[in-house]
DNA sequence: AGGTTACCGGAGGCAGCCTCCGTGTACGGT
DNA sequence: ACCGTACACGGAGGCTGCCTCCGGTAACCT
């Protein structure tokens, strides 16, 4: 077993990136189904080559997601400097769904990969939602806004259900509002 | 035009029906996205057949699902004659849920066809399950259970949604077992 | 400069979707 | 009972996508 921590030759590297470049366009564009011979097309590289790098599509998935990771992190360090505590975790979970819904077909995925009980490549992209949903969840139930029996895990589920509501259709919009707004009754302390 | 009505010759109705069958099994093993062509295979007739009597998937599963249709509807009239009208829209949804679930990768589609800008062949499916959940609903809201902004597309919607997220993995079950509880909080009235 | 080795990329096998068309057969009229 | 026709059959085949394997190429190290 020689180093295996060599630096990546280059015209890997040069085409590891421009595969994940391509592949994140045509995610927005097609969802999570498109199809990757196409991305190898487009990238000028044969199939071989991008199932070198990317060994099934939850990899390729996962990779494109670290950047978006980036931007919800992003996102939760301004709602917890901005908005007020009686708004926070709406807010919040507001962001998990629309990351969520960044890809159609993302949701399954993703909801499958919450509870690590094997880790798959999805799963980091789970576990800092998870993490900071916790937080948020926790200053609002102390703060008397949440019920208590609400878990984190539960409100990660909802976001991911109404992402998915959201993508199903026209209309799925509207659906997903109307199911937002009962859930949010729902996991708040009545009154 | 010559008489549209005559009766289907009696080769075709044994084809379509055993096609149905099949289908049905098929179905039931491997969700909506099931094959197609294994299914034509095991009913012993080739792909052009099958996709005579059925232009395209929902059209299969549309008519499967008429028979399972029967079933929704005399829970629906069980809940109403045994069942307090207290949970009663609880069971309601429960086996609306059921029946959405019961073939994976359904609930996609019947959400779909939900808000009928145009016809779809899940269409009709849909009605009925709309239909009733508008009664069980409004009963209700009269008695005070449930809060009055709520409407039937909403809680259909939200069925749905649980059937999608119980069918996406083993703790799937677990997750929906959550946001329902959540739901039901949501579209009750507190207290 | 030259050898080693990591990497490339396309060919090819497989499965599924869907269509088209030559063949076969159930049915209604005589 | 027979026949003609229109309806239905089913398989061949074109297409796309998934994934693997392997001969060749070029990057890197010395």
């Amino acid at each position: 077993m020689a180093d295996t921590d060599r630096p990546m030759r280059s015209d890997a590297r040069r085409n590891r990136e421009l595969l994940v470049a391509v592949a994140r366009r045509h995610l927005r564009l097609h969802g999570v189904t498109t199809s990757l011979e196409a991305i190898a097309r487009e990238a000028g590289v044969g199939p071989g080559t991008l199932y070198r790098h990317f060994p099934d599509r939850d990899c390729l998935v996962a990779e494109v997601l670290r950047v978006e990771n980036d931007e919800l992190r992003a996102a939760g360090e301004r709602i917890a400097r901005d908005v007020g505590p009686a708004e926070r975790l709406d807010a919040w979970l507001g962001e998990v769904e629309r990351h969520v819904a960044s890809y159609r077909g993302l949701s399954g995925p993703l909801v499958g990969a919450l509870e690590g009980g094997q880790p798959t490549p999805l799963g980091p992209a789970c576990e800092e939602m998870i993490a900071t949903t916790t937080r948020f969840l926790a200053e609002s139930q102390e703060a008397g806004v949440a019920r208590p029996e609400v878990t984190a895990h539960d409100l990660v589920g909802c976001a991911a259900m109404l992402a998915w509501l959201g993508s199903t259709g026209p209309q799925g919009t509207q659906q997903a509002d109307g199911a937002r707004d009962i859930l949010r009754h729902g996991y708040k302390v009545p009154g």
